[in-house]
RNA sequence: GGUCCCAUCGUCUAGUCUGGUCCAGGACACACGGCUUUCAUCCGUGUAACUGGGGUUCAAAUCCCCAUGGGACCGCCA
């Protein structure tokens, strides 16, 4: 195996990113983007961008444009098109259909395809009855042999047809990069139909005319598409194309192991992405589904990725999507920000509070005291809204650290206040020696006491950041205020 | 139903090719402990897996066979 993969190296690598605008771009597909782009990068190859939209119904510009900026997020590279380089001819499907229509002529003429005229409902009643009798659906070669009056009589009624490519029966082999030797009967394949009509092509076709014009040497795709490896096979071998080296990877799951998707939780990659999942995690994450370097090393950015990656340590077996993973992930790469990219980051979730407002230290700082409880960017606002209102909603009865009275904790609150009145210095790391040794003196036991009403009584929470680091971002006026409003709830 | 693919902790996986160093390693999650006013971070400890059966062999997670289980595909979608 690895044998083949130095031959290549003589020969120049070429890898395709073929996605579907039919939707937004699956987490899935970004999976099998990206290991095209670590497999190309690793061994200098080229990678061509190429939107397969033959389906024109599904198909949509909005879409187009949402692969390429969340690529572009992923920071996952290519070389070529969808509008540009075009070296090869335009990349998008839509804009090749003269292209294929040579060479669904071509096949007509050689007689290795044909026009089927059978009837969209006759043919889904045979199905039906075959997958009844236990037997593979296959279409039955109907129009296979048609005469050339019948076809013509046909066209000049207007019946509706299709063209088929006729499926030789034979066992087709191929060595796949990740799973070896595959090998498929094609006798119980039917004869597919490759396009609609001359100027309609279907997918198993424009793919394979697309790669060999593009001179696409390594397919790197899902596992679904192996069972139309044989077809697609066939199809080279038809039109004399060269061979292609498959590498099918294994599919993304669901928790209950069925192929990921939406059923299941969020599949497209903008919502990740829009969630506050940052690239870096997300790519991390990717990769290690279905593959890892064999080492105990668990944190990749993108270009250890590619110095890493081998091919063939990716993973038979399909993997299940583990949010908690990638959530662990993204904590740690949002800890491994600095507090101005970070802030960055956070602000557009802070926007309902108006936090370009505040001064940038100020919200770094506010950033800062939170950074290592966040797991997603869109966590900050709901842990830091209190220093954006003025006037905080909480139970008066969270004030109390263990077994204290209301007496005791507005006893606890006016030391703070008293403390706090006539601090000399702010700063969270005066305020901690300062109110550490107060808490002392208050309770020789237990430093909560005079703490944690303190804490609470400004942000209003249970769980928060450290009252000095609170403070010194309020500042002594506000601080002074939540603790005299506090103190006013316990009347 | 047919074809193809796959099978190690709950999850992602190392180990399988080249059998012994594996009473199976790491990470996430979980539990407990440390730090600590809280939560989180950080640190430490722990629970937890070779699908089953047969064969080959001095020796099998590793090689072979069968069974079982799971998945994908079977479209005038890609």
């Amino acid at each position: 195996m690895l044998k083949k993969l130095i031959k290549f190296k003589n020969k120049e690598i070429r890898v395709r990113f073929a996605p579907s605008p039919t939707g937004p771009l699956h987490i899935g597909n970004a999976r099998t983007l990206l290991f095209n782009y670590l497999f190309a990068k690793k061994y200098g190859g080229q990678i061509v961008l190429r939107i397969e939209d033959t389906d024109t119904q599904r198909s949509e510009l909005r879409w187009i444009q949402e692969i390429i900026d969340e690529l572009t997020w992923l920071g996952i590279e290519w070389d070529e098109g969808p509008d540009v380089g075009g070296k090869f001819g335009p990349y998008k499907q839509s804009q090749r259909l003269d292209i294929y229509k040579g060479y669904l002529e071509k096949l007509l003429q050689e007689k290795k395809a044909y026009y089927c005229f059978c009837l969209p409902e006759d043919l889904e009643a045979k199905r039906q009855d075959q997958q009844s009798r236990g037997l593979a659906p296959k279409y039955d070669g109907m129009c296979r042999d048609l005469l050339q009056k019948t076809i013509d009589q046909n066209f000049a009624k207007d019946t509706p047809s299709v063209i088929r490519f006729k499926i030789h029966e034979k066992k087709v082999k191929f060595t796949d990069l990740i799973r070896q030797e595959v090998e498929f009967d094609t006798s119980l394949m039917g004869d597919i139909i490759i396009a609609k009509t001359l100027n309609e092509p279907l997918y198993n076709f424009a793919v394979v005319v697309d790669d060999f014009l593009m001179h696409i040497s390594h397919v790197v795709r899902g596992e679904d598409h192996i069972s139309n490896t044989p077809r697609q096979i066939l199809l080279q071998e038809a039109l004399g194309f060269d061979k292609v080296i498959y590498a099918h990877l294994p599919l993304l799951l669901n928790p209950d192991k069925s192929k990921m998707s939406k059923r299941a939780g969020d599949v497209a990659v903008s919502d990740y992405h829009k969630n506050g999942y940052l690239s870096e995690a997300l790519i991390n994450f990717m990769a290690l589904l279905g593959w890892n370097p064999g080492t105990d090393k668990d944190i990749f950015t993108l270009s250890q990725l590619v110095k890493e990656f081998s091919i063939e340590k990716v993973q038979k077996s399909g993997a299940v999507f583990n949010l908690q993973k990638l959530d662990y992930l993204n904590g740690y790469y949002i800890r491994e920000k600095s507090p101005s990219s970070l802030t960055k980051l956070c602000l557009p979730y802070l926007a309902e509070f108006n936090a370009q407002q505040y001064s940038p230290k100020t919200l770094e700082k506010i950033i800062e005291a939170y950074k290592a409880r966040l797991k997603k960017l869109s966590d900050i606002k709901d842990l830091t809204d209190f220093f954006f209102v003025e006037k905080l909603q909480y139970d008066k009865k969270i004030l109390a650290w263990k077994e204290m009275g209301d007496r005791e904790v507005k006893a606890s609150l006016d030391h703070s206040a008293k403390t706090l009145s006539v601090a000399k210095k702010f700063d969270k790391k005066s305020l901690e020696e300062l109110l550490v040794a107060e808490a002392q003196k208050f309770n020789s036991k237990n430093r909560g006491y005079l703490l944690w009403p303190l804490r609470v009584a400004l942000s209003g929470k249970e769980a928060s950041a450290s009252p000095f680091e609170i403070a010194e971002i309020l500042g002594r006026e506000k601080t002074l205020q939540r603790i005299s409003d506090a103190m006013s709830k316990l009347s």
